[in-house]
DNA sequence: CTTATTAAGTCAAGTGTCTTGACTTATTAC
DNA sequence: GTAATAAGTCAAGACACTTGACTTAATAAG
């Protein structure tokens, strides 16, 4: 009976975890409300006055909240608002993209403090990750030029790179990705940085971006359709990204359509690089981003066709995510430019019927996010603080809480 | 400044909020490693002995768990092994279906202890009513025929049925169910059997009883294809049903197909609605789930044409489940006889590529789950014995607590 | 202008649950 | 037979939330 199988269970809590959450949650309810009293907090998260003075009053010499104006509310004693430092953390964000690499750093309530990119070499990570590790340098330097400390307050780094990641030979990728996403990334950032680093694809980074500062801001279930050079769907499931099994989750654009008896992936017909072949334009092409901004704000013909032919595919895609995930909104959003997004927004529309079409909606089916290069960029960095300041049920357990 | 807009913010949590996560935790790593010694639990939990000593000794007092045999492991005191006790809590499960509504009394391990079923009339809820009350009053006192104390163990009641919930106007459903849908069932049910009442879709409930029981068993990521009347998948994301913003994601029944210009739910080309109509059968023939098992296992020629177009349309909703979710694996279940799914899968085979393809992969992409009428009945009744024991985020807060 | 009422926030003691470290018990290995 | 090992208990301790009385500061009412 050498039984040494081993045995899966999930991890218990302590007391840690019980203060770990209500911190987390005092910061979550500041991000979303803005500035609360603490006899707001304790309705808002049903824990008691005095409880929720000790976790400010600890916030607060954490340099996490300050203390506001007292504001009189009618009888009584004036209630004194706390709200966030926005300097009270920093994180790096990187963006690993076919010909480019960005990174920004960017503060506890999501505003960019510095940004730069770089050009990034053919030949993959060899030739790339001094690039990467460089910007990253130089963006943390730029930063603690900027405020005091910030080395202190660093929480992490977070990438973000096109999916999918450990998939056997997606073979036919034409752009020279599956060189990066088979690279030990992680290990190498982790050891070039010496921070806590956290990878994701492009599409859940943007839709972590509009989590914390964007569309998708104090919704628990919302779905973003990320159109960049591929096309990918970020999701914000019960208040959290969901990953999935193995980091993949919402790899909309390796779906595959049908249709005139051949199988497409749907990235190959509705994304950036589908209107980079549509138009014969070289992707490193680095006044690329203006260019076709450009040509959307003209509602350049050549650009209409594109546009007319992938809304019918977005159109279908937005249906879908409704139709799986049955999210409060879809957000559509992208590292193009914002009149090319606007374009397709008003070209998808009508949107198909859908279990969406509930009586009492609030918000709309879908609606515009960030579309901007840094998105993505901003997404990564939002990644780490969403990690480290987020209620999550993982930042409850015993197992999360010294590692 | 009369500022009486609503205060959003996720509910804080206390001891009670740990201690009610770590009894859960016991329970499922109960479930599933089998029986367990508190010194494994505490190597598992990351709890120490002494915690786990008390919480098995409340369990073992609430009737919960129960002592085995001791086990000699080589040197060392021999380890007791602690194992859920199955009658240490009930649940009733309820089916609400076209022409039938079927009740189960099952335990905490998940056997069905007693099974009943009845027709519904036509008229939807004015007439239906009377019946399904009477079904799980029925039910419910063989239950207490068959074991002692069972209402004092009864931890509420499941009810599953086709969705989708709250929809505006489907319309078109040709199957009498939208009076239900629109029904206030919930509320009925709670009104007239006393009990915790808990409502989803059927899809959701075989997700339940396939994670409870079955394929899913252990698993947090797994994605439940169920073909019954309609067609629906069940998500299990996290170690958790996922219910989206409306109680509605997974309906992939609803999800629209384009073909020869003109778009079909998906529902209607591959269910068993649409097997009856290839067959130009009854649905509610009594006899009907003999009839088609009958017709499955004889490999019949009229059932023929019928699985191999719906294998073309399920192979597409695997693939795109497994792109959208990125589960450990998709388990195909169905309230229909196990030949007909078995054929299914047969037909089905092979799967389209997708980012499940991995390196390393333990689990198959496609299992096969319950094939049973009762499948849904019996995760109806897993729902309130997952909501009282299985570890969840909503369990620890303080507001899941009191009511 | 005075007093009652209301609400924010503090104080100090209390409670529940996990943790710690020493100890007991039971078995196998040498 | 003794040492080593592992399960499990005991009792004190630590931590974080709770309780209820109290203080502070404002508005409403007379």
């Amino acid at each position: 009976m050498n039984d040494s199988r081993p045995i899966r269970a999930k991890s218990g809590t302590n007391h840690e975890g019980t203060s770990a959450h209500n911190r987390r949650v005092m910061i979550d309810a500041l991000r979303i409300n803005g500035a609360l009293s603490r006899a707001d907090l304790a309705r808002a998260t049903r824990l008691t006055k005095q409880t929720v003075s000790n976790i400010i009053e600890e916030l607060e010499r954490d340099g996490l909240v300050s203390s506001q104006e007292a504001v009189r509310r009618g009888r009584g004693q004036p209630s004194t608002p706390y709200g966030l430092v926005p300097e009270g953390a920093f994180a790096i964000g990187l963006q690993i993209d076919r010909h480019v690499t960005r990174a920004v750093a960017v503060d506890l309530v999501g505003s960019v403090l510095v940004r730069d990119e770089a050009g990034l070499p053919p030949g993959g990570p060899s030739n790339g990750t001094k690039v990467i590790l460089d910007l990253v340098a130089s963006v943390r330097s730029k930063l603690a030029g900027i405020v005091q400390q910030s080395e202190k307050r660093l929480v992490g780094l977070g990438a973000a790179m096109p999916g999918p990641f450990g998939v056997a030979g997606s073979g036919d990728d034409p752009w020279m990705m599956e060189t990066w996403q088979k690279f030990p990334l992680l290990e190498t950032l982790t050891a070039g940085t010496g921070l806590d680093v956290g990878l994701q694809n492009d599409a859940a980074a943007a839709a972590t971006a509009e989590r914390m500062v964007g569309a998708a801001h104090g919704l628990d279930h919302a779905v973003c359709l990320f159109v960049g050079y591929g096309i990918g769907a970020g999701l914000i499931l019960n208040g959290e990204l969901y990953r999935g099994a193995n980091g993949n989750a919402g790899e909309i654009g390796m779906a595959l359509l049908f249709a005139d008896g051949k199988s497409t992936p749907l990235e190959h017909r509705a994304s950036l690089a589908s209107l980079y072949q549509h138009l014969s334009i070289d992707p490193a092409d680095p006044g690329l981003y203006a260019r076709i901004n450009d040509l959307a704000l003209r509602g350049d013909q050549s650009i209409h066709a594109w546009v007319e032919a992938a809304a019918v595919d977005l159109r279908w895609s937005i249906h879908l995510l409704e139709t799986l995930f049955d999210p409060q909104t879809v957000i559509l959003c992208g590292s193009a430019p914002e009149a090319l997004v606007n374009r397709l927004i008003a070209a998808i529309g009508p949107l198909l019927p859908s279990i969406a079409e509930r009586r009492g909606r609030t918000l709309p089916r879908l609606q515009p996010g960030m579309a901007d290069p840094w998105s993505v960029a901003l997404g990564a960095a939002a990644g780490p603080i969403s990690r480290a300041f987020d209620p999550r049920f993982a930042a409850i357990l015993k197992d999360s809480l010294q590692s």
